[in-house]
DNA sequence: TGATCTCCGATCTAATAGGTCGGACTAAAG
DNA sequence: CTTTAGTCCGACCTATTAGATCGGAGATCA
């Protein structure tokens, strides 16, 4: 349950890519293409393009045409979230169909509906959470990997 | 993004419409059954009777067979988390189709992949969340529902 | 100017969720 | 005891969406 697309994992991938490429100390400031990160993670290449249109068009990455061209990140990494990332892709975050009342939407449940409020609280939740965490943390800012020593191995739920 | 299936939904509305008539004070220890749910709340009969038997399947609920049949809460409100309900529906937990690591089901990007440890902590992060609400939280330990007075019908959106 | 590499839109296919149908069972009423 | 009405239960079909693909337009560098 709660799965997110493919095409949202892609992008997270690739975002990181671009970031740890164009801050790592190797060659800071290359432009990385499409081909590069669809190589190097086994991604279909079109729909990997796609992907890196929808950021784009979202502001998150910038493209530069031509030969030599590609993506570059447009702000810092520590400035894009997970929350930004994903709805770039999926769109608004929503529990439910009407989460986001829009006029004229009403689903047939909302006259009695007992599950909205709390829902919608634990939605908000989601988001901080998510919101919260930024290319940077998961570029290794923080300590993410818990090393787990041989004797335990498997013992974990 | 992250949206709950609409079963999911409908599972979450019939738990608390059960709950709210074993517990109420109006007529406690009565069974209800799948009908008188589908019509409070405009469901389809037929899907409705499909949920409510996948939660019987995993002990949410205890099913009455013959007339004046119908359902019951399996344990007590408190004990019952929104995770345990929506698992129940949708499947275990999980962002993406490579978090629960089964033998020979490798994703492609398994190798190279940069975003597994980080988004196995977001997820483990949402499941506490989910975990630690009740029905008994939903339906009304906190105050959840706002009051409207009759000056203001039709007012809010 | 030419060639090459990129982005970009529309299109097709596979998977899944949403919804529907008829049969099997149980318990109460006659 | 028999009948009968109302329930749960499993398998089936359809609609929507996600996943993947194709070919063309535009831009940059040699
Ligand atoms: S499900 Fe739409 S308002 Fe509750
Ligand atoms: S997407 Fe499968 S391991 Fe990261």
């Amino acid at each position: 349950m709660l799965k997110i697309s493919k095409k949202a994992d892609y992008a997270l991938m690739a975002l990181q890519h671009i970031a740890l490429v164009q801050f790592g100390d190797v060659t800071p400031g290359r432009v990385v293409n499409t081909k590069e990160i669809a190589e190097e993670y086994n991604i279909p290449l079109e729909l990997l393009a796609k992907v890196l249109q929808a950021l784009s068009k979202n502001g998150m990455i910038e493209s530069h045409n031509g030969p030599k061209g590609g993506y570059l990140l447009a702000r810092n990494a520590s400035h894009i979230t997970i929350a930004q990332i994903l709805e770039s892709i999926e769109g608004p975050l929503g529990l439910t169909d009407c989460s986001h009342e829009k006029d004229g939407d009403f689903c047939m449940q909302r006259e009695h509906c007992n599950i909205r409020t709390p829902l919608l609280k634990v939605q908000d939740s989601i988001y901080q959470l998510l919101n919260s965490m930024t290319l940077q943390d998961m570029m290794g800012g923080t300590p993410l990997i818990t090393i787990q020593s041989p004797s335990t191995q498997g013992v974990n739920r």
